[in-house]
DNA sequence: TATTAGCACTCATATTCCTTGAGTGCTAAC
DNA sequence: GTTAGCACTCAAGGAATATGAGTGCTAATA
């Protein structure tokens, strides 16, 4: 590899930089009105030459700007790329995809919406179903290492949750004992600050455990059977658009993916549905420009008033409803076969 | 709603079926030449032009065929669409897609991956963790129902069944018993054909307990604790590749996504990464002629030997190789996180 | 010797104009 | 009521042209 003069090393980054935000080759005047490089744009032309024929630069065609190689970018990852700080905001972000709660019960509903865009090739819609009024079965912990313990909360699902804590095997069966006593068969509403207040005094009676552990145990147990601040809503096989031919104008393609990224529009939409049964709305019906070559064909599942949700199918005006309402028809028909599965009892 | 002559039903129906397979306006003379109508395509025409004063039909311009507007959608949707019968591989198909496994853990993986494209804005792509030697760490039975028991397997995450069983409370709790005194702290390859005998000939002296039951518990419990065939790799974000100029050509566009949509390709892809730290292949360094304006990058993450995986980025050549580095960088490390508190005992 | 101003040259992109052909509506004959 | 025939329309595609961003080279300058 040839040494660069760190003047051709600020070049090539600057073009690099550049492209990578614009996308359009970069031309010697616009590097030399950067900032303080103080050089003409025939200088950087020379210097632009000689990187080129160094192999770092490509220019597409006589009378455009450069780009880099495949080799420019390579020395660019290797030497000059400026160190990148996350923002705040997103890390914060971040932490909120990973708090989200999701039940086994829900990666099955995300199934059987994977299923239908699998039968049908459109883009499908599945809000996850809104529980009410759930109790708890049963509470475990189950000791797996020397100060991790794993909290189990059994209501129409399993779930889990890992903590630290230090807790040898005896205390572990007789807190689970203790839980079980109080909490069982108790839903959300029902527990209140003198249940907790006499949980805790039983506790301390008969073993010894950090306050901030009991806490983090209580909290995980209710936000099992609490309601989900708003029902989780997924999208699959958003891209299926770009295989129907009334999305052949990018634009237009463009138009329709970013609406479909936003979950307020798709809330709104799967909400419009009839109460029952399969409906479709069919291009204007959906009161929206934006979807005035689509159709949306919705259809409800439940198990009576405990938990309920939508599946939507939305695509070209012109779908193949025959299949589209067939394939509903039986997904969600399967979905309420696996909701009885999991939340029915007596 | 006017009545419609039977013929001008058929004549409807015929075009709306026909648009909806080719997404071209319908004219006369291809209906015209229509099975067994036997009628000219100046009678098709005729009708046509009823059926378009009617509303149910529209002509884009002069010189086109006919395409169905809302209305006429609408009337086949109600009087006129064929009933459609799913075909028997698509629904085996489906089987596969519910008998999948899906733990908490990877839920987690998955989401990890949700998060890098959200920080990013670029497809991501990331497999969940090749497990090994895992241990049945707990089993519990609890009954949810006057018929129905749920399965708990506790390994590094929690999994659960539900099945049909009548078995009273105390059962369970004998079952239970059995169960992990004679399971706990085993690895796959150490349930053997005597073990089963074994327990089977415990279970039967203590409690009546019909044998299909038992065998399904004992095959959730393998299930748990084997490894799965193969890694799942999932793909997030796919439609990022529309918002860069460089697919602006829709039929790129297309090609791409139907190659991000074939998961061997991807596991393919991912495999390529070096083993250890971010590394970034560039274009033609893919040695693939899809991806020679590409670039991935690609980091691994890993809990010693027991879990490990691999997390990747794929975006234009032209990517904001700072941003991304910084992110994998970070969510990877946040993965390790991840494993440790699930999977580290002792 | 390094830098810069000036100018002729190149070539992708956008625009305009023209051709082509699928499909129509209408009329007259069957 | 149905059909053959024909003039008419108009979107889509192709060829020809205009535009302008950006280059390379040369000669002047510091």
């Amino acid at each position: 590899m040839m040494d660069l003069s760190e003047r051709k090393k600020k070049i090539l980054q600057l073009i690099v930089d550049e492209y990578i935000r614009t996308a359009d080759p970069v031309g010697s005047r616009a590097i030399s009105k950067k900032e303080n490089l103080g050089l003409s744009s025939a200088t950087i032309r020379n210097e632009m030459a000689d990187l080129e024929e160094m192999g770092y630069l490509i220019q597409p065609h006589t009378s455009a700007g450069r780009i880099p190689s495949d080799e420019g970018y390579r020395f660019y990852v290797n030497s000059l790329m400026q160190y990148y700080q996350i923002g705040l905001e997103a890390i914060a972000q971040l932490q909120q995809i990973f708090a989200t709660r999701v039940t086994q019960l829900d990666s099955m509903i995300r199934r059987a919406g994977a299923m239908v865009s699998a039968l049908t090739d459109y883009t499908t819609l599945i809000t996850t179903p809104a529980r009410k009024h759930e109790t708890i079965r049963k509470i475990d912990l189950v000791k797996i290492g020397y100060d991790k313990i794993m909290l189990l909360v059994v209501t129409h699902t399993a779930q889990s949750h890992i903590m630290t804590a230090k807790i040898d095997d005896s205390s572990c069966v007789r807190l689970a004992e203790i839980l079980n006593k109080n909490l069982a068969g108790l839903k959300a509403d029902e527990i209140d600050f003198s249940l907790i207040r006499n949980l805790q005094e039983q506790i301390n009676e008969q073993i010894s455990l950090p306050a901030k552990v009991l806490i983090n145990i209580l909290n995980f147990v209710y936000e099992a059977i609490s309601e989900p601040a708003d029902a989780e809503i997924y999208l699959d096989n958003a891209n299926a658009i770009l295989k129907y031919p009334e999305y052949a104008d990018i634009d237009k393609a463009r138009e329709m993916v970013s609406f479909l990224e936003d979950k307020e529009n798709l809330k709104k939409l799967v909400e419009s549905g009839d109460e029952s049964g399969i409906s479709a709305k069919i291009g204007k019906e959906n009161n929206l420009e934006i979807l005035k070559d689509c159709s949306i064909v919705t259809v409800n599942y439940s198990l009576d008033d405990r938990a309920s949700g939508k599946l939507a199918v939305i695509g070209p005006k012109r779908m193949n409803y025959a299949k589209v309402f067939a394939s509903l028809d039986r997904i969600s028909s399967e979905i309420d076969k696996i909701l009885k599965e999991y939340m029915s009892y007596e």
